[in-house]
DNA sequence: AATGAATGAGGGTTCATTCAT
DNA sequence: AATGAATGAACCCTCATTCAT
């Protein structure tokens, strides 16, 4: 991956997740990317390739979020990483996550499921702490953050601290 | 408003909500308004005026869902009313809240909170309820139904019912 | 001819005038005359009869401006008036005869030549006054108060009576 | 500047030109020039960038014209070939000038003067000459050849060569 | 006489994509 | 690998004109 590689998916990145996929022009990316106009169809075929790339890409990092939340071994723990999750989103993660809601709700095809583990891991914490239903629980709770997390981005919440800690605090923890 | 306005709105609104707003050609609304393009133009200006004339009447529509559950007198009702909201959507109002949510993410230039109301209810139901934060418990439920919206949207629960009497019971209703 | 079919004639002139044949819309000539669109075409068939109308009035009102000059008999007085002509220009007259210059260029199809009449008025004066060739004479003076007019209508004297002291001086006026 | 810009630019002056600005398409444009309509937006931008790139073009043309008069020494030769200006344009250059013409009418927004030079020019020699008001002089003559510019490009003089001598006689040339 | 909803052709412009260099 | 000139389809929008009322 050549540097003008990295420029161009950067540069789509941000504005993917400022702008909108569609309303992006190729011209405005290769523009920012400091990069001529073809080079982009060089690399990626076309403006989906590009977008698969950075979808890719975007894997990577949210299972490697995720990956650290999984690998707990005490329940509790596990609950108590999962929740701080959207609440710990720093700066220059925040395009990158912008990128991964928008994306969600632009595309007609869902890009697959990147919860899956964290689920699994979440139902085994509920059962070991004795929960009833664990597997309902583990969706309510995915949807809980998936919902912080679009509140977060959108600036929706006056004071998040005391969201994560009532939240925590209903947890038990 | 004549029949060929009103088809237009209905129209422009199915494709806003399956295709997305920029992804949707003027064109393509006229065809399937079984109405020549110019005519979008002369009724509402242009493009984003006839995205602005879709939101207003949305929320009219969103407001009439909300009234019914603030005007509700005893607390608990309010909650359960709140958390009964996005499980009893029905499928004409489907496309209209996929459209909302779409939109949500889509434009740059959000449109103004329409749940300020359903929040001082929530807040002083917790109120009446004993809760100890009720503004931090009504910031809490309001994002906890949003995310279940989306995820109903989108298909993401296996079992919707289950979801929603796990969430009944969790504030003992 | 009603008051409205006035009210279009008035509002077209002045439309045209300043901005052009081409680049007024016919509905913003409706906007202007406080009429619908479609009356326009009700009574005068299309822009171009619009346009025609227009035109014809305006002969009319040039033809009376020169029948003026024509009808003088001391040929002293011919030529004074002449030269006169377009330093007379009222602010009413105003757009007017900005209209007739615009068309003048703007049109493929050249409205008649209007001048005609003037032209052999003032042959007859030149000879009468014995100057050597009254044709290229009067040629020669038209073509001189067209430029006058032209200049005045774009405001490029500093000084127009400078220039129209000069000019009846260098014709011993 | 390749060699598609040079065929837009010709092809846009001469239908200018002919048609007028605002009657003429950019589509036009594009197929007199055997060019996409794309590619005059890639290169001038817009309509408007690329009657610019003609007017800054037309504006070099002028000055380069008006120089030849400005150079001469004798205050004699100065106005002799001001006056010879109009009646000596040539084939090719009509086009242009027809289209410098047809723009001072049609646009808002006047190009700006491209006299000034030889005004200056004008006064003194009008003023060596010992005439008795340079300034308003050198108006009057501008002016003069101005009209006569518009009269030759419509045509509108029957004998050319008669209306020069008798212009160069009045001056005493 | 008068309205205004409605049309369809065409306008300027943008955009993803290709290709010669 | 990289450029940028060039394309053509599609896009949003405007306009002169028609027609039912």
């Amino acid at each position: 991956m050549t540097e003008k590689q990295q420029n161009i998916l950067q540069a789509a990145g941000e504005l993917f997740a400022t702008e909108g996929y569609y309303a992006t022009a190729t011209s405005k990316v290769a523009k920012k990317a400091g990069v001529s106009e073809g080079l982009i169809f060089k690399h990626f075929g076309n403006k989906a390739g590009l977008l698969d790339a950075i979808l890719q890409d975007g894997e990577k990092r949210i299972k490697l979020a995720y990956a650290f939340v999984i690998m707990q071994t005490d329940p509790k723990e596990v609950l108590r990483k999962t929740i701080e999750l959207p609440f710990s989103i720093s700066a220059e993660e925040y395009e990158f996550w912008k990128l991964q809601y928008k994306l969600k709700w632009e595309l007609k095809e869902q890009p697959q499921d990147k919860m899956q583990p964290l689920y699994f891991s979440l139902e085994e914490a509920f059962s070991q702490l004795g929960y009833e239903d664990p597997a309902t629980e583990a969706d309510f709770l995915i949807q809980l953050i998936e919902g912080f997390g679009a509140a977060l981005l959108k600036g929706q919440f006056a004071d998040p601290d005391k969201i994560k800690a009532l939240t925590l605090k209903k947890y038990g923890l």
